[in-house]
RNA sequence: GGGGCUGUACGCUAACCUGGCAGACUUCCAGCCUCGGGCGCUGGAUACCCGAGUUCAAAUCUCGGCAGCCCCA
């Protein structure tokens, strides 16, 4: 559990509430670790009480929200293609350690079943970390010919791996819940190729739809995935300035194929390797979204996948109960019919813990529903991105709550573009970064000539680990490590999760 | 990969240094009071992370495990 010691924490603490009723008032940028922590804990995403590390539970409101959010994810892979599957968790041996690199890069991290009941496994069973081989090797008798590629595959798993670093929920787990990873087959490099393309735009559509801020860059070639031939990432920033992996579209290549024997007969009947793409993303997308969205008070939902849209709390006096509590009904009712999630609090609290309490889980819209409103034929409206109130006429409400969705919005994009455009620096010299990148809070680009050697040695210089860089676009300057002036294009750095 | 710190009730915390009845607030339960930003009152429930060691005696000291946090690479 977080340690509550600083002097900030204290004072946010004592100026947000005389009480000593545990208020949720943390500068996020200032104290990001323990904001999220806590956001998730009093958002009710998560319980991190698990006794397990890289392991947790996800509370019902945090697990509508992450169901809407991967129900786009479907929504985008099926669009695009791609065909939803079930391939067993438990792989033999035989099948894990068939491709020699993604064996060395997963080996270590791979949880192994050895023992089944009493009897001890006479061969052991790998629990996926990923399932390149148990679906490669499970699809060669699906592809004989070219008309039976492309073949786009997907399937959301939970995965496990025993992640050494510092675990964080959504973040960083040993156990992934909602592990989206798409497989796809093709007859030539060129499609596959261009399958990578189509990965990157499925992905960006996502993100821009989730409103999480993101670069697409290209890992380095001494930083791909096990068995890649190359890989593109797809990467934002927490608010404490480090990089995040949101996704990673990876082109395989033929290793696979000619490791797991994974060939069609071409037009010429002759034996072929498919080539092969697969790409990833996970409940962590849920995590950055709400970090990057969030606000002091707590967690802000994303209209288009907050599990509640509209909470209506009614106020009641005495003797007024039944006849707020139909009004409340009928404006639910109303907001229903537009399809929108209502839910009225009516639970026997104080109408300022209420606020609290849907504040944090990030509601974006509140009704306040009263006598005197009533009588007005009015309803009060708070929405949680400006903490602002307006009144209006209770017949408007769905005409106005559906606008301020799409108000709410814009605002939460707003201000996450002027965030993400100020945490991505460009420097041309080592000793400028040096001079300026005080804080090391953010991703910083470095021009670059393409060399492997010249990219280690910024990464050295600066003490800032690559993160990728942006082929295609070249700039004018000279390589800030070698000063060679031709292809120079932009490498990016950062400390990451 | 290396280093540091921490673990007391649902939560937050006191006692730990200097071993000797574990205390407050919050929460929860029962009841009264009633709801426009964390009401009040009465009564009650709930805790020393696990294991070993030292000791007459361990929340406190030592060792190990598990879990969490921070810093550096």
């Amino acid at each position: 559990m977080p340690n509550l010691k600083s002097p900030n924490e204290a004072l946010s603490r004592s100026e947000a509430s005389t009480s000593t009723k545990v208020t949720f008032s943390i500068d996020k940028i200032k104290n990001f670790s323990e904001w999220y922590d806590r956001a998730l804990d009093v958002g009710d995403i998560i319980d991190a009480r698990y006794p397990v590390k890289g392991m947790y539970i996800w509370r019902p409101y945090g697990f509508r929200a992450l169901r809407e959010m991967m129900s786009v994810m479907r929504e985008i892979m099926d669009r695009t293609g791609h065909k939803e599957t079930y391939f067993p968790m438990l792989i033999p041996e035989s099948i894990f350690g068939k491709e020699r690199d993604f064996l060395k890069g997963f080996k270590g991290e791979a949880y192994i079943v050895t023992q089944a009941g009493n009897d001890s496994l006479t061969e052991k069973l790998y629990v996926r970390p990923t399932s390149e081989t148990v679906i490669y090797e499970s699809v060669k008798p699906w592809i004989r010919s070219e008309t039976d590629l492309p073949l786009k595959l997907y399937q959301v798993v939970n995965m496990y791996r025993h992640e050494t670093k510092q675990t964080r929920p959504m973040l960083r787990l040993r156990e992934v819940v909602e592990f989206k990873e798409a497989h796809t087959f093709h007859a030539t490099a060129e499609e596959a190729d261009r399958q990578i393309r189509e990965g990157v735009a499925a992905y960006s559509e996502f993100f821009d739809r989730m409103l999480i801020p993101y670069i697409v860059v290209r890992t380095p070639s001494w930083d791909t995935f096990a068995g890649a031939v190359y890989n593109i990432d797809i990467m934002s920033v927490m608010p404490d300035g480090k990089a995040l992996e949101l996704a990673s579209v990876i082109n395989l290549g033929d290793k696979f194929a000619k490791a797991f024997g994974l060939t069609y007969r071409n037009k010429n009947n002759k034996e072929s390797y498919v080539h092969q793409t697969c790409y990833g993303i996970s409940e962590r997308e849920l995590g950055a979204m709400l970090a990057v969205h969030g606000d002091n008070r707590g967690l802000i939902m994303l209209p288009s996948i907050a599990p509640i849209h509209v909470v209506i709390v009614p106020i009641f006096k005495r003797g007024s109960e039944d006849a707020v509590k139909r009004a409340a009904e009928n404006v639910k009712g109303m907001l229903e019919k537009q399809k929108l999630r209502v839910e009225i609090d009516d639970k026997p609290k104080g109408v300022g813990d209420k606020f609290y309490e849907w504040e944090a889980k990030g509601v974006p819209v509140r009704i306040e529903l009263g006598l005197k409103e009533i009588e007005r034929g009015e309803l009060v409206i708070f929405r949680r991105d400006t903490l602002k109130k307006e009144t209006i006429k209770a017949k408007d409400a769905p005409k106005r709550v559906l606008a301020l969705m799409d108000e709410i919005t814009k605002t939460l994009k707003e201000r996450v573009d002027e965030y993400f455009k100020s945490r991505i620096l460009h420097f041309l010299t080592v000793g400028e970064l040096k001079k300026h990148y005080t804080e090391r809070k953010g991703l910083v680009g470095l021009p670059w000539c393409g060399d492997e050697k010249c990219g280690r040695k910024l990464e050295e210089e600066i003490g800032i680990p690559t993160v990728g860089f942006v082929p295609e676009k070249h700039i004018d300057a000279a390589c800030a490590a070698c000063g060679r002036r031709d292809n120079t294009i932009e490498m990016y750095f950062g400390r990451t999760y």
